[in-house]
RNA sequence: GACCCCAUCGUCUAGAGGCCUAGGACACCGGGUUUUCAUCCCGGCAACACGGGUUCAAAUCCCGUUGGGGUCGCCA
């Protein structure tokens, strides 16, 4: 069997989007998986839109996912180049193949002519296609008419008849040549157009299977036409569906982030956002739902990816994003911490000399609660900075005159612990709370609040530790003070005023 | 509009004629563990779009309807 050779081949006109993503990674994964090559191909024939920072953003994406090609740009291959618009002559040859043999042919229609043929078309309720006026013109007058310098296009030689060929995924498709018209293969201004380009570039890159979107589909047949008037073998086509929105709407920026660089700007892991794009529209056996890049490599199979569109859950990769988060070794998470909290301005190098080295066990101990990376700066607001507001429900629970003693027992107790750790406060409270004969809880829920803000934390005996004494008995006290301050607010409003009338 | 493609819980999916009173996962709701939260464990809710066939038997095959998506560019 012939070498697969699979292509990704985006264009450098945005961003990579999650569908570009996916379509990247099941490439990937069928010539992983069959010991072939994957070639990155740069599709920049859209000279008006291509940018090369674009270009420099999708390679960044792909790497950062961990998706390796062994053929492209800058890395070169046997096949290139691997940029478009540095292939030129190779598409000229070909066209000069096309026209040579009678395949193609000049179009001296001028836009307006066109844009007239097409109003007409919509007006009497019919799909639009080109009339073939410039088909029926003899050689010798096309001739002429480029030695005039007549601005011209080229168009393919649709023959009647169907095509219809096999799709991995779709089975059988067939569409009738009445369909297609002569489309452009050459603009005017010499350039080719896609459906040209593409069909060459997976034939001299001598491509096995064109795996990519659904979106494709209805271009196939052209290609194929393309192919069988150059004489040119068929590679084996698989498109995959579409991913959608929540609401079954194409996938884009009005439903979150569509961006692969916008889920690692907020907080996801590579290998969360692969497992999860694995998982929209393939399935191994309906059960397994966590797959590393190996497994996936040994277990992927076109075979199993669906024919239905996809929505995209945010949610569900929310989940896959915790589980490799908690999965994750406490140093990657640190360091990414890190990086997002310092690009969202809430450390410096100030607090870094301060409080720099308890933030990596801070960090650890919100480790598993993250869903996201970016989820970090609400999570440790106590740590990042001074506690400002309470949690309103579990203030107005605290707000009693029994919480005063509870709380000055505890300042009590911090005050004279001497070994300052997480296992020896939490067995000095264990003692007090036998001794004063109240509940354990009774002594943390109001020391978390007074300490944290909240109601809810990690272990608060290691946010002791952490936090060290000196702030957690300034937050004590300055709590017991609010408690009390806001206690005679109370009583005066007890006895209120006689009301003036 | 024409053509092409698709159709199982809210979402991702398993299911290739009897194994299906339709399985798993996310989300949601209960319960347990925990100082609270998160994690973890246990349980629950919830679907074969509709209508016709074919068959002893259909989520699975065929036809139609409806719904969704794609394409119809001198964009890719």
């Amino acid at each position: 069997m012939a070498q697969v050779r699979v292509r990704f081949a985006p264009s450098p006109t945005g961003f990579l989007h999650v569908g570009g993503a996916r379509t990247a990674l099941f490439n990937w994964l069928f010539a992983r998986r069959a010991g072939g090559k994957f070639v990155l191909r740069i599709e920049d024939t859209d000279r008006e839109r291509s940018k090369p920072e674009f270009e420099e953003g999708i390679i960044r994406d792909l790497q950062w996912l961990g998706l390796d090609w062994d053929e492209g740009p800058s890395l070169g291959g046997p096949l290139g180049p691997y940029r478009q618009t540095e292939r030129a002559s190779l598409y000229r040859d070909q066209l000069k193949k096309l026209t040579s043999a009678g395949n193609a042919y000049y179009c001296f229609c001028t836009h307006k002519e066109l844009e007239a043929e097409r109003a007409s078309a919509v007006e009497a309720g019919k799909s639009y296609r080109y009339s073939g006026k410039c088909r029926k013109l003899s050689p010798a007058e096309s001739e002429e008419k480029r030695k005039s310098g007549l601005p011209f296009s080229v168009r393919l030689r649709v023959a009647e008849g169907a095509t219809t060929f096999s799709d991995i995924i779709r089975g059988q498709v067939t569409v009738e040549h009445a369909e297609i018209d002569d489309f452009i293969l050459v603009r005017s201004g010499g350039e080719p157009t896609y459906n040209f380009v593409v069909t060459i570039d997976d034939a001299l890159m001598k491509i096995s299977h064109v795996i990519r979107g659904d979106d494709h589909l209805s271009n196939t047949p052209k290609q194929i036409l393309i192919y069988k008037a150059l004489g040119l073998s068929l590679p084996l086509f698989a498109h995959i569906p579409l991913i959608l929105g929540e609401d079954r709407t194409p996938l884009s920026k009005r439903h979150g982030a569509s961006a692969v660089g916008e889920f690692k700007r907020q907080g996801y892991l590579p290998e969360a956002l692969l497992n999860y794009l694995a998982l929209l529209g393939w399935s191994l056996d309906g059960k397994t739902e966590l797959f590393s890049k190996d497994d996936l490599i040994k277990k992927f199979s076109l075979d199993r990816v669906v024919k239905s569109a996809a929505c995209f859950s945010y949610e569900k990769l929310q989940w896959l994003n915790g589980h490799y988060i908690r999965e994750a070794d406490e140093e990657r998470v640190y360091q990414l911490c890190l990086e997002y909290l310092w690009d969202a301005d809430a450390i410096n190098e100030d607090f870094m000399r301060e409080g720099g080295p308890a933030l990596k066990r801070m960090i650890g101990t919100v480790k598993n609660s993250l869903k996201t990376i970016s989820d970090v700066g609400d999570q440790i607001t106590y740590f990042l900075g001074e506690v400002h507001s309470y949690d309103a429900e579990a203030f107005a629970k605290y707000l009693v005159p029994e919480t005063i003693p509870i709380l000055e027992k505890v300042v009590l107790v911090l005050e004279d612990t001497v070994a300052f750790s997480a296992m020896s406060l939490e067995e000095k409270f264990r003692e007090v709370s036998k001794e004063t004969g109240k509940k354990f809880a009774e002594f943390v829920h109001p020391m978390r609040l007074a300490i944290t803000g909240r109601a809810a934390s990690p272990n608060l005996f290691e946010l002791i530790e952490i936090l060290g004494k000196g702030r957690c008995l300034v937050r004590c006290l300055r709590f017991i003070q609010m408690i009390k301050a806001e206690l005679s607010k109370g009583e005066s409003v007890k006895t209120p005023a006689p009301p003036a009338e």
